[in-house]
DNA sequence: ATAATTTCTAAACCTAACTTTAGCTCAAGC
DNA sequence: GCTTGAGCTAAAGTTAGGTTTAGAAATTAT
């Protein structure tokens, strides 16, 4: 039921399998920008499906809203993404996941390090600082998992 | 400056690196039962800091707040997890990172194959499902990125 | 004894990414 | 032409994991 003009944004839903809300909320975000009608209803380009796509796959990927609309905004003319932005635009995904997968990899052979021993003191446990959340440590020296070393 | 008996919660804080208001949320979560003193101050075990270096690495593994609750309520007579508990406990924190490594690794490999085309096309694109999150499919074929195949 | 810290509670606020609700208008089908 | 269904806006609600605020009471320091 895609109208005269445009598509209505039930459409969308239906072909993205996004909640009407989500593409409204998308709008406000600055992802899209729909026209309206003479009766003030939303109208999407046919493109837009394909721009909705982009946006799906790159939150799996781990970006945020602030960052997919800076993406789409630096496409030359802000165009939505074609095939062949997307071998450009993977390309920093894919840098995006490697660092993901190589935080929980070095999370994963500090904890091989730990298994055996449990002492987990802030001085020396990897576990501590090999964190993927900026750890604030405040000051003077802090003992983790038991009490101090002697008192 | 611990107290007669019992550690005050601004110790703890200064113990664990911890913020007061989130050792007060962990209580409220039933990861902490402190004690009061006379004039209705929390006072904590010398345990407890252990139990709390514990709840923070378990984070780091990606456990929530009441996943944490739950394993330290499966120790025997709920103690606070010992050194021995550890070796137990890091076990399951092992399984859990693998499975989030392994996810990301099926993304990416998901990705490789998919720089070159760019159809993601829903029937046949990896990337729509490959995913994290439970894709939640309605009815009917929809297609990423670019209109219906022929229509 | 008094001043300065801590601590207390309850409730409100915070971020991200949405959803839900309320009350209305628009559009489409018969 | 009337009745649904779809769409509209603005505001509030949701989840997780806390933080901030306000005002009062307890504790510690001088």
């Amino acid at each position: 039921m895609p109208a005269f003009h445009g598509l209505s944004i039930g459409y969308l839903a239906e072909r993205t399998g996004l909640a009407v809300s989500a593409i409204r909320y998308y709008e406000a975000q600055g992802l899209l920008e729909p026209w309206r009608n003479a009766g003030g209803q939303r109208r999407f380009h046919r493109a837009d499906i394909r721009r909705l796509s982009f946006i799906m796959i790159a939150q799996k990927f781990g970006f945020t809203l602030p960052e997919i609309r800076d993406q789409l905004q630096s496409l030359p003319n802000k165009r939505t993404p074609t095939k062949d932005d997307w071998s450009r635009l993977s390309a920093g995904f894919r840098t995006h996941l490697d660092a993901r997968i190589a935080t929980l990899e070095k999370l994963r052979d500090d904890l091989d390090g730990c298994i055996g021993c449990g002492c987990l003191s802030l001085p020396t446990c990897a576990l501590y600082n090999a964190d993927d959340r900026a750890a604030k440590n405040g000051q003077g020296p802090r003992y983790l998992m038991g009490d101090r070393p002697e008192t």
